[in-house]
DNA sequence: GTTGAAACCGTACGGGC
DNA sequence: GCCCGTACGGTTTCAAC
Protein backbone atom coordinates (compact mmCIF):
# COMPACT_ATOMS: atom_id res chain seq x y z
CA UNK A 1 0.00 0.00 0.00
CA UNK A 2 1.33 3.47 -1.17
CA UNK A 3 1.38 5.56 2.05
CA UNK A 4 -0.59 9.06 2.09
CA UNK A 5 1.21 12.13 1.65
CA UNK A 6 1.08 12.81 5.37
CA UNK A 7 1.01 16.91 5.09
CA UNK A 8 0.86 19.27 2.12
CA UNK A 9 4.80 20.41 2.17
CA UNK A 10 6.66 18.55 -0.65
CA UNK A 11 10.23 18.94 0.31
CA UNK A 12 13.03 20.31 2.79
CA UNK A 13 12.75 23.76 0.54
CA UNK A 14 9.25 24.37 0.77
CA UNK A 15 10.23 23.70 4.76
CA UNK A 16 12.79 25.76 5.06
CA UNK A 17 10.49 28.89 2.78
CA UNK A 18 8.05 28.54 5.69
CA UNK A 19 10.24 28.47 8.30
CA UNK A 20 11.51 31.86 6.74
CA UNK A 21 8.43 33.39 5.96
CA UNK A 22 7.02 32.42 9.76
CA UNK A 23 10.27 34.21 11.07
CA UNK A 24 9.59 37.28 8.72
CA UNK A 25 6.66 37.45 6.65
CA UNK A 26 8.00 40.94 5.11
CA UNK A 27 11.16 39.07 3.89
CA UNK A 28 11.68 39.70 0.30
CA UNK A 29 11.97 37.00 -2.40
CA UNK A 30 15.60 37.56 -2.46
CA UNK A 31 16.04 37.22 1.11
CA UNK A 32 14.35 33.71 1.25
CA UNK A 33 16.37 32.61 -2.07
CA UNK A 34 19.63 32.94 -0.18
CA UNK A 35 17.80 31.15 2.67
CA UNK A 36 16.96 28.03 0.75
CA UNK A 37 19.34 28.19 -2.05
CA UNK A 38 17.19 28.43 -4.92
CA UNK A 39 16.88 31.11 -7.44
CA UNK A 40 14.12 33.85 -7.21
CA UNK A 41 12.17 32.71 -9.56
CA UNK A 42 12.01 29.12 -8.32
CA UNK A 43 11.27 30.52 -4.65
CA UNK A 44 8.61 32.80 -5.65
CA UNK A 45 6.91 30.07 -7.58
CA UNK A 46 7.01 27.62 -4.64
CA UNK A 47 6.00 30.24 -2.66
CA UNK A 48 2.32 30.72 -4.95
CA UNK A 49 2.12 27.13 -4.34
CA UNK A 50 2.03 27.22 -1.00
CA UNK A 51 -0.35 29.90 -0.65
CA UNK A 52 -2.64 28.49 -3.51
CA UNK A 53 -2.47 24.85 -1.90
CA UNK A 54 -3.40 26.45 2.04
CA UNK A 55 0.05 25.87 3.12
CA UNK A 56 0.24 29.05 3.62
CA UNK A 57 -3.33 30.73 4.58
CA UNK A 58 -2.05 34.95 4.63
CA UNK A 59 1.01 36.93 6.30
CA UNK A 60 0.20 38.91 10.43
CA UNK A 61 1.75 41.67 11.40
CA UNK A 62 2.76 41.10 15.36
CA UNK A 63 1.30 44.19 16.88
CA UNK A 64 1.36 44.57 20.68
CA UNK A 65 -2.23 44.66 22.26
CA UNK A 66 -1.05 46.85 24.91
CA UNK A 67 -0.08 49.33 22.17
CA UNK A 68 -2.95 49.77 20.84
CA UNK A 69 -5.36 49.70 23.96
CA UNK A 70 -6.00 46.04 24.82
CA UNK A 71 -3.95 45.29 27.81
CA UNK A 72 -6.47 42.83 29.13
CA UNK A 73 -6.85 39.56 27.38
CA UNK A 74 -8.56 36.08 28.94
CA UNK A 75 -9.92 32.75 28.11
CA UNK A 76 -13.62 32.53 27.90
CA UNK A 77 -14.90 28.73 27.82
CA UNK A 78 -18.14 28.47 26.71
CA UNK A 79 -21.18 25.98 27.37
CA UNK A 80 -24.59 26.08 25.43
CA UNK A 81 -27.18 26.47 27.98
CA UNK A 82 -29.36 24.23 26.07
CA UNK A 83 -27.52 21.26 24.91
CA UNK A 84 -30.78 19.92 22.82
CA UNK A 85 -30.45 22.44 20.21
CA UNK A 86 -28.35 23.00 17.10
CA UNK A 87 -25.00 24.86 18.10
CA UNK A 88 -23.38 27.21 15.84
CA UNK A 89 -21.96 29.71 18.55
CA UNK A 90 -18.67 29.99 16.54
CA UNK A 91 -20.92 31.49 13.97
CA UNK A 92 -22.94 34.03 16.37
CA UNK A 93 -20.01 34.81 18.13
CA UNK A 94 -17.64 35.81 15.11
CA UNK A 95 -18.61 39.53 14.88
CA UNK A 96 -17.49 40.34 18.21
CA UNK A 97 -13.88 41.40 17.10
CA UNK A 98 -12.50 41.22 20.76
CA UNK A 99 -12.34 37.48 19.98
CA UNK A 100 -9.36 36.49 18.63
CA UNK A 101 -9.72 32.67 18.73
CA UNK A 102 -12.65 30.35 19.04
CA UNK A 103 -12.23 26.85 19.09
CA UNK A 104 -14.19 23.63 19.79
CA UNK A 105 -12.61 21.59 22.84
CA UNK A 106 -12.97 17.92 24.56
CA UNK A 107 -13.71 18.81 28.59
CA UNK A 108 -16.40 20.07 30.29
CA UNK A 109 -16.89 23.09 28.06
CA UNK A 110 -17.58 23.62 24.45
CA UNK A 111 -15.63 25.92 23.33
CA UNK A 112 -12.51 28.16 24.32
CA UNK A 113 -12.39 30.91 23.15
CA UNK A 114 -9.38 33.68 23.61
CA UNK A 115 -10.46 37.84 24.07
CA UNK A 116 -8.58 41.00 23.91
CA UNK A 117 -10.41 44.28 25.76
CA UNK A 118 -9.37 47.42 27.24
CA UNK A 119 -9.83 46.92 30.79
CA UNK A 120 -12.35 44.45 33.32
CA UNK A 121 -15.24 46.73 32.71
CA UNK A 122 -15.16 46.08 28.86
CA UNK A 123 -14.19 42.35 29.66
CA UNK A 124 -18.12 42.29 31.71
CA UNK A 125 -19.42 43.71 28.67
CA UNK A 126 -18.42 41.13 26.25
CA UNK A 127 -19.22 38.35 28.44
CA UNK A 128 -22.91 39.46 28.34
CA UNK A 129 -22.52 39.87 24.89
CA UNK A 130 -21.50 36.83 24.32
CA UNK A 131 -23.88 35.07 26.47
CA UNK A 132 -26.61 36.79 24.89
CA UNK A 133 -25.36 36.35 21.50
CA UNK A 134 -24.95 32.65 21.76
CA UNK A 135 -26.98 31.51 24.73
CA UNK A 136 -24.37 30.24 26.45
CA UNK A 137 -22.83 29.87 30.27
CA UNK A 138 -19.52 31.33 30.43
CA UNK A 139 -16.48 30.56 32.30
CA UNK A 140 -13.39 33.14 31.64
CA UNK A 141 -9.71 32.85 33.16
CA UNK A 142 -7.80 36.28 33.10
CA UNK A 143 -4.47 36.44 32.05
CA UNK A 144 -2.45 37.81 34.00
CA UNK A 145 1.15 38.14 31.75
CA UNK A 146 2.13 37.04 28.63
CA UNK A 147 5.16 35.13 28.11
CA UNK A 148 5.26 34.24 24.53
CA UNK A 149 2.65 33.93 21.81
CA UNK A 150 2.16 33.01 18.31
CA UNK A 151 5.49 31.33 17.89
CA UNK A 152 5.60 30.11 14.47
CA UNK A 153 4.42 26.73 13.86
CA UNK A 154 7.27 24.83 12.59
CA UNK A 155 7.82 22.24 10.25
CA UNK A 156 8.61 19.19 11.42
CA UNK B 1 -4.29 67.48 34.89
CA UNK B 2 -3.03 66.54 30.80
CA UNK B 3 -4.18 62.84 30.35
CA UNK B 4 -1.36 60.50 29.91
CA UNK B 5 -1.02 58.87 26.32
CA UNK B 6 -3.25 55.31 26.70
CA UNK B 7 -1.25 54.08 24.52
CA UNK B 8 1.32 54.51 21.69
CA UNK B 9 -0.72 55.03 18.52
CA UNK B 10 0.29 58.74 17.09
CA UNK B 11 -3.17 58.73 15.58
CA UNK B 12 -5.23 57.58 13.41
CA UNK B 13 -3.09 57.06 10.48
CA UNK B 14 -0.87 55.12 12.58
CA UNK B 15 -3.95 52.77 13.12
CA UNK B 16 -4.71 52.37 9.61
CA UNK B 17 -1.45 51.23 8.83
CA UNK B 18 -1.39 48.53 11.52
CA UNK B 19 -5.02 47.51 10.76
CA UNK B 20 -3.86 47.46 6.88
CA UNK B 21 -0.36 45.32 7.78
CA UNK B 22 -2.46 43.12 10.06
CA UNK B 23 -4.50 42.22 7.74
CA UNK B 24 -1.53 41.69 4.97
CA UNK B 25 1.93 41.83 6.53
CA UNK B 26 3.36 41.39 2.66
CA UNK B 27 1.33 44.46 1.99
CA UNK B 28 3.47 46.95 0.15
CA UNK B 29 4.47 50.62 1.33
CA UNK B 30 2.37 51.66 -1.63
CA UNK B 31 -0.85 49.78 -1.12
CA UNK B 32 -0.28 50.95 2.68
CA UNK B 33 0.35 54.14 1.28
CA UNK B 34 -3.14 54.29 -0.94
CA UNK B 35 -5.37 52.64 2.46
CA UNK B 36 -4.26 55.79 4.37
CA UNK B 37 -3.83 58.81 2.13
CA UNK B 38 -0.23 59.56 2.63
CA UNK B 39 3.10 59.62 0.82
CA UNK B 40 5.24 55.88 0.37
CA UNK B 41 7.63 57.78 2.37
CA UNK B 42 5.90 59.03 5.01
CA UNK B 43 3.86 55.29 5.35
CA UNK B 44 7.82 53.70 5.64
CA UNK B 45 8.97 56.24 8.06
CA UNK B 46 5.60 55.57 10.36
CA UNK B 47 6.25 51.91 9.67
CA UNK B 48 9.55 51.98 10.87
CA UNK B 49 8.44 54.55 13.90
CA UNK B 50 5.88 51.39 15.04
CA UNK B 51 8.52 48.48 14.65
CA UNK B 52 11.10 50.69 17.21
CA UNK B 53 7.76 51.83 19.55
CA UNK B 54 7.22 47.67 19.95
CA UNK B 55 3.59 48.65 18.65
CA UNK B 56 4.32 46.09 15.48
CA UNK B 57 6.58 43.12 16.93
CA UNK B 58 7.23 41.30 13.75
CA UNK B 59 5.39 39.43 10.76
CA UNK B 60 4.29 36.31 10.70
CA UNK B 61 2.83 33.78 7.87
CA UNK B 62 0.17 32.17 9.08
CA UNK B 63 0.33 28.54 8.86
CA UNK B 64 -1.78 26.03 8.40
CA UNK B 65 -1.14 23.22 11.24
CA UNK B 66 -2.43 19.85 9.30
CA UNK B 67 0.06 21.08 6.37
CA UNK B 68 2.88 21.12 8.59
CA UNK B 69 2.48 18.00 9.99
CA UNK B 70 1.11 19.24 13.65
CA UNK B 71 -2.99 18.33 13.54
CA UNK B 72 -2.90 18.00 16.81
CA UNK B 73 -3.33 20.95 19.40
CA UNK B 74 -4.24 21.29 23.26
CA UNK B 75 -4.41 23.83 26.13
CA UNK B 76 -2.11 22.68 28.44
CA UNK B 77 -2.71 24.08 32.26
CA UNK B 78 0.19 23.75 34.72
CA UNK B 79 0.79 24.52 38.72
CA UNK B 80 4.54 23.84 39.97
CA UNK B 81 4.48 20.62 42.46
CA UNK B 82 5.93 23.13 44.81
CA UNK B 83 4.46 26.59 45.29
CA UNK B 84 7.52 27.56 47.59
CA UNK B 85 10.36 27.20 45.12
CA UNK B 86 11.21 30.39 42.78
CA UNK B 87 9.38 29.54 40.12
CA UNK B 88 10.26 30.13 36.52
CA UNK B 89 8.76 27.75 34.16
CA UNK B 90 8.32 29.87 31.13
CA UNK B 91 11.87 29.74 30.53
CA UNK B 92 12.22 26.45 31.48
CA UNK B 93 9.82 25.63 29.20
CA UNK B 94 11.09 27.79 25.87
CA UNK B 95 12.93 25.40 24.26
CA UNK B 96 10.04 23.21 23.78
CA UNK B 97 9.05 24.18 20.16
CA UNK B 98 6.11 22.61 20.59
CA UNK B 99 4.64 25.18 22.58
CA UNK B 100 3.14 28.15 20.85
CA UNK B 101 2.26 30.59 23.82
CA UNK B 102 2.67 30.58 27.29
CA UNK B 103 0.29 32.45 29.52
CA UNK B 104 0.20 33.56 33.82
CA UNK B 105 -3.39 32.89 34.58
CA UNK B 106 -5.42 33.39 37.19
CA UNK B 107 -7.60 30.84 38.86
CA UNK B 108 -6.26 27.25 39.48
CA UNK B 109 -3.53 27.03 37.52
CA UNK B 110 -0.37 29.11 37.40
CA UNK B 111 -0.12 29.14 33.84
CA UNK B 112 -1.88 28.21 30.38
CA UNK B 113 0.22 26.90 27.34
CA UNK B 114 -1.15 26.30 23.76
CA UNK B 115 0.97 22.77 22.28
CA UNK B 116 1.12 21.78 18.93
CA UNK B 117 1.66 18.04 18.04
CA UNK B 118 1.59 15.52 15.57
CA UNK B 119 -0.23 13.01 17.27
CA UNK B 120 -1.66 12.12 20.87
CA UNK B 121 1.39 10.27 21.11
CA UNK B 122 3.62 13.06 20.72
CA UNK B 123 1.09 14.85 22.82
CA UNK B 124 1.85 12.27 25.57
CA UNK B 125 5.62 12.66 25.20
CA UNK B 126 5.50 16.26 25.42
CA UNK B 127 3.29 16.40 28.16
CA UNK B 128 6.22 14.16 30.03
CA UNK B 129 8.89 16.36 29.18
CA UNK B 130 6.87 19.48 30.08
CA UNK B 131 6.42 18.00 33.54
CA UNK B 132 9.37 17.28 33.95
CA UNK B 133 11.66 19.89 32.36
CA UNK B 134 9.14 22.40 34.97
CA UNK B 135 8.32 20.18 37.89
CA UNK B 136 4.46 20.88 37.21
CA UNK B 137 1.33 19.09 37.06
CA UNK B 138 -0.40 19.47 34.10
CA UNK B 139 -4.32 19.75 33.07
CA UNK B 140 -4.81 19.15 29.09
CA UNK B 141 -7.25 20.05 27.24
CA UNK B 142 -7.74 18.61 23.77
CA UNK B 143 -8.67 21.29 20.70
CA UNK B 144 -11.29 19.54 18.18
CA UNK B 145 -11.42 22.17 15.83
CA UNK B 146 -10.31 25.47 15.45
CA UNK B 147 -13.20 27.92 13.97
CA UNK B 148 -11.17 30.68 13.97
CA UNK B 149 -7.84 32.02 15.05
CA UNK B 150 -5.38 34.80 14.73
CA UNK B 151 -7.82 37.10 14.19
CA UNK B 152 -6.05 40.49 13.64
CA UNK B 153 -6.26 42.85 17.02
CA UNK B 154 -7.54 45.98 15.87
CA UNK B 155 -6.68 49.18 17.13
CA UNK B 156 -9.65 50.73 19.42
C1' DG C 1 5.26 65.32 4.88
C1' DT C 2 6.68 65.62 0.13
C1' DT C 3 9.30 65.06 -4.04
C1' DG C 4 12.51 62.83 -6.88
C1' DA C 5 16.30 59.69 -8.43
C1' DA C 6 18.92 55.47 -7.87
C1' DA C 7 18.96 50.87 -6.17
C1' DC C 8 16.34 47.09 -5.34
C1' DC C 9 12.53 43.92 -5.88
C1' DG C 10 8.49 41.32 -8.00
C1' DT C 11 6.89 39.34 -12.08
C1' DA C 12 6.54 37.24 -16.55
C1' DC C 13 8.75 34.92 -20.11
C1' DG C 14 12.23 32.17 -22.57
C1' DG C 15 15.16 28.38 -22.51
C1' DG C 16 17.46 24.25 -20.32
C1' DC C 17 17.53 20.35 -17.26
C1' DG D 1 7.64 18.84 -14.26
C1' DC D 2 11.05 22.12 -11.98
C1' DC D 3 14.66 25.24 -12.30
C1' DC D 4 17.46 29.33 -13.86
C1' DG D 5 18.44 33.82 -16.19
C1' DT D 6 16.96 38.06 -18.10
C1' DA D 7 14.31 42.20 -18.77
C1' DC D 8 10.84 45.53 -17.47
C1' DG D 9 7.76 47.85 -14.40
C1' DG D 10 6.83 48.61 -9.66
C1' DT D 11 8.85 49.33 -5.06
C1' DT D 12 11.99 50.75 -1.50
C1' DT D 13 15.26 53.83 0.09
C1' DC D 14 17.39 58.09 1.17
C1' DA D 15 18.72 62.73 0.50
C1' DA D 16 17.10 67.43 -0.25
C1' DC D 17 13.37 70.52 0.53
Amino acid sequence: MVPDTPDRLDDDIDAGIVRAVSHDARATLAELSAAVGLSVSAVQARLRKLETRGVITGYRALVDAESVGKPLAAFVEITPLDPGQPDNAPELLEHLAEIEACHSIAGDSAYMLLVRVASPRHLETLIRAIRSAASVNTHTTVVLQTFYENRPILPA
